[in-house]
DNA sequence: GGTTTTCGGATATGATATATCCTTAATTCC
DNA sequence: GGAATTAAGGATATATCATATCCGAAAACC
C-alpha cells in the first residue's frame, strides 16, 4: 500500500502556490524546475487539482496555476484525494460468501465485520489529513526551513509568477 | 493506495484459526475451500503469517495452521503487516533538495514538514488497526453471524482440522 | 499571426499484484 | 520402510497500475 509519488508532487506544488500573490499564477515548467521533476508528469498531478477545483488555472503565455481558495480552506486530505482518489484502502470481497456453509439465497444485512473496522482505520487517516490544513503547512515551513532559501526561492518564483 | 487482497484473506483465515481448540491444525486447503480462494495463492498468505511468527504450522497428512499465540494477543495490525509489509504508505522523495535556490552542500537536519504530516496519518491508521485484537473480531462475529452457520462453520471446519 | 500555456488522449515502460506450477523436505499412516 | 499428505519456497506467467513521454487542440498573450 504505497502512494504514488504525485501526492508528495502536488504537496509541494500547493505550498508554493500558498505563498503566491493574489491573482498571479505560476507555470507547470517553473513548478517542475522548482522540484526537479518531469514537466509533463507533473502536469499531470496538476491537473487532477485542477479538476478537484482546488487550483484555478489560465492559458498563454502568463499562464499557469494558483490556488482556488485560501490555503487556510484547503486541507491536506483534499490534494491527496484529489490525486490518489477517495477508494478506500481496503476492499471487501465478500469472501465470506463463499462458505458452503451458507444457506441458498441468504445474504447478509451489513458490511462484514472485518471490512468495518478496517474502513474504520482508514477513517483515522483520512481524519487526520483532514486536520492539517494547507496554511499550517506553509506556517511550519516559514520558520523551518532557513530565512535566506525562503526568500531566495520566493524571489525566484515570483520571478516566473505570470 | 489499496491493500492487496491477501490482507482480507489473512484476516479471515486468522479469525477461523480463533476457532480452532487448542492444539489442531488447519490445512490451506480447508482454508481455501471454506473461503473460495485458489489454494496455491492463499498459501502465499499463510506463508507470510508463519513467517511474522503469527501461526505454526506442522507438515504431513494431519497438517496444516493453527495460531502461534492467543487471539487476545494478536491485533490487526500483526496480520495486516505480516503480509502487506510494514513500509509507511507515504515516502519522501526529498524533491525539496532539487530547489535550484539551496546553497550547495546545504544539508537538511530534519525530516520535512510534508512526511512528518504523512507519516502522523499513517500512525493514526496504524493505531487504529493497533487496537483492535483479534480476539475482538471474534466476539463481534460471534454476535453477528447466524448462530447456524456459525455452528455449522466450526463443525465443518473441525472434521477437517488436523 | 506567432508564441506560450493548459488540457486531454495516445502510447510506452516498469513495477507490483495476482495466479499457477513444480521441487523439496517433513510428517503421518499403513 | 513405503505411500500419501502437507508446508515452504523458487520459477514463471499474466494483469493491473504507476511512471513517463509525446502530440494535437484550444485559449491567452504579444
Ligand atoms: S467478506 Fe471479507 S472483508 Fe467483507
Ligand atoms: S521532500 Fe517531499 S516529502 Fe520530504
Amino acid at each position: 500500500m504505497i502512494l504514488k509519488s504525485q501526492v508528495e508532487w502536488a504537496l509541494h506544488c500547493c505550498a508554493i502556490l500558498a505563498g503566491l500573490p493574489e491573482g498571479r499564477y505560476l507555470s507547470t515548467k517553473a513548478l517542475a524546475e522548482l522540484h526537479g521533476l518531469p514537466k509533463e508528469y507533473l502536469s499531470k498531478a496538476l491537473q487532477s487539482l485542477s479538476q478537484a477545483s482546488l487550483v484555478n488555472t489560465t492559458l498563454g503565455p502568463s499562464g499557469g496555476y494558483r490556488l482556488a481558495r485560501a490555503s487556510s480552506e484547503i486541507n491536506f486530505l483534499d490534494i491527496v484525494e484529489a490525486v490518489e482518489g477517495s477508494a478506500r484502502s481496503f476492499t471487501c470481497t465478500n469472501i465470506r460468501e463463499n462458505n458452503p456453509c451458507r444457506a441458498e439465497g441468504y445474504c447478509d444485512s451489513k458490511p462484514c465485520a472485518v471490512a468495518r473496522i478496517m474502513w474504520e482505520a482508514d477513517e483515522a487517516w483520512r481524519n487526520t489529513l483532514r486536520r492539517v490544513r494547507l496554511s499550517d503547512l506553509v506556517s511550519i515551513l516559514s520558520e523551518e526551513v532557513p530565512a535566506e532559501l525562503w526568500q531566495s526561492t520566493f524571489a525566484w518564483v515570483l520571478k516566473r509568477a505570470g
